[in-house]
DNA sequence: TATTGTTATACTCTATAACTATA
DNA sequence: TATAGTTATAGAGTATAACAATA
C-alpha cells in the first residue's frame, strides 16, 4: 500500500508516478494488441512527419505499385475499408500527382489506379522512411520474434470474420 | 498480366477477386499490426455490441477496478490520452452509474475515480464478454504463440518513446 | 508558478445511405 | 437489377489551447 504516514507528498514530477496495475486486462490480446499498435504508429509518425504522408496513405501507394491497374473496390478490400472512405485519400493522393485513375475500356465503371513517374519516386522515399520505422521496432525485439510475430498476427488476422 | 484475349469475363461475385500482392508492405510489423488489430477490434465490437461499451470504456472500467481511488492523470497516463480525452468519455460512465468522481481532501484540484456497486457488476458482465472474445482469438493460435504475442508486444510497447 | 480537470474547437477517419453512370 | 465510384452526412475519437480552481 502506498505510505500515507505524513502528510509529506511527493512534490517533485520527475518522481515516477507509480505504474497502474492492469490487472486481468494487462494479459489479455485485444489490450496489448491495441498498446503496441498505438505505440508502433507514434513511431511511424515520426518517421514520416515531414511527409504529410500518413494513415493508409504509404499501404495505398505501396499496393498500387505492387498491384498496378487494381480498382478501388479492390484496394478497399485489400485495407478492409469502404470505399467511400478511399474515395478522399486518392483524391488526395490524385491531387499530388501521384496517383492515376484511368477508366479501362472493358468496364467503364471502374477505375484502374496506377503510381505515375513521380508517384513511384515518392513511394520510394516514404519507403525507406517507413523502413527506418521498422528497423527502429527490430532493435526492441529479437529476429525470431519478429518472425513469429508476424507469422501470429497474420494467423489472427487471417482466422477473423470474412463477415463480407 | 490478366487474361483480356476475349470478351469473356468474370461475371459472378462467387469468382474470388484474386487477393492483391501485398510485397514489401506485407513483410512490416507496421502493417501487420494495424491489420490483426482491427481484425480484433471486429470480433471485440461483435463481443460486446449489445452493451454499447466499447473501446477504452471497458478498459477504463477494469483499470479503476484494479486501482480504486486513482486519478484521471495517472488513467490518462495508463492509456495515453490527453486527460481532455478523458472526460467525455467519464461523464459517460458517471453519468450511467458506473463510476464516481470523488474530491480527495488532501488535493481538491483532482478526482478520485471508484466504480460504483453497479459499476463492478457491469465490468463483471462486460469482462465475460471480453473474455470470450479472447477465447476467440485463442482458437486462431496455440498456447505457445499467445504467450510469446504478448511478450514481443509489451517489448514493443514498452520499448518505444516514453515522449513525455 | 505548476497541476488537475473542463470547455471549446478543429481535425481525421470511418461507415451508411442516396445518388450517377455504367453493365 | 447489380456494380463502381462519389457525395452528403453523421458519429466517434483525438489533441491543442484557453480557462478555473487549487496547490
Amino acid at each position: 500500500m502506498p505510505a500515507k504516514t505524513s502528510k509529506r507528498r511527493i512534490t517533485t514530477s520527475a518522481e515516477s508516478p507509480p505504474p497502474l496495475n492492469l490487472g486481468w486486462l494487462g494479459g489479455t490480446i485485444g489490450f496489448n494488441l491495441r498498446i503496441a499498435q498505438e505505440a508502433s504508429v507514434r513511431t511511424y509518425l515520426r518517421s514520416v512527419a515531414d511527409t504529410g504522408t500518413l494513415q493508409w496513405r504509404f499501404a495505398i501507394l505501396a499496393l498500387i505499385n505492387e498491384n498496378p491497374g487494381l480498382t478501388q473496390a479492390a484496394l478497399g478490400k485489400a485495407i478492409k475499408r469502404d470505399t467511400s472512405s478511399l474515395t478522399p485519400a486518392l483524391d488526395d493522393l490524385c491531387n499530388r500527382g501521384l496517383v492515376t485513375r484511368i477508366r479501362p475500356e472493358h468496364d467503364r465503371r471502374s477505375y484502374e489506379l496506377r503510381l505515375t513517374a513521380r508517384g513511384k519516386t515518392t513511394m520510394e522515399q516514404l519507403k525507406a522512411k517507413v523502413q527506418a520505422h521498422e528497423e527502429e521496432l527490430d532493435r526492441l525485439i529479437t529476429k525470431d520474434q519478429r518472425t513469429r510475430l508476424i507469422q501470429t498476427l497474420r494467423q489472427i488476422a487471417a482466422g477473423i470474420s470474412p463477415e463480407e
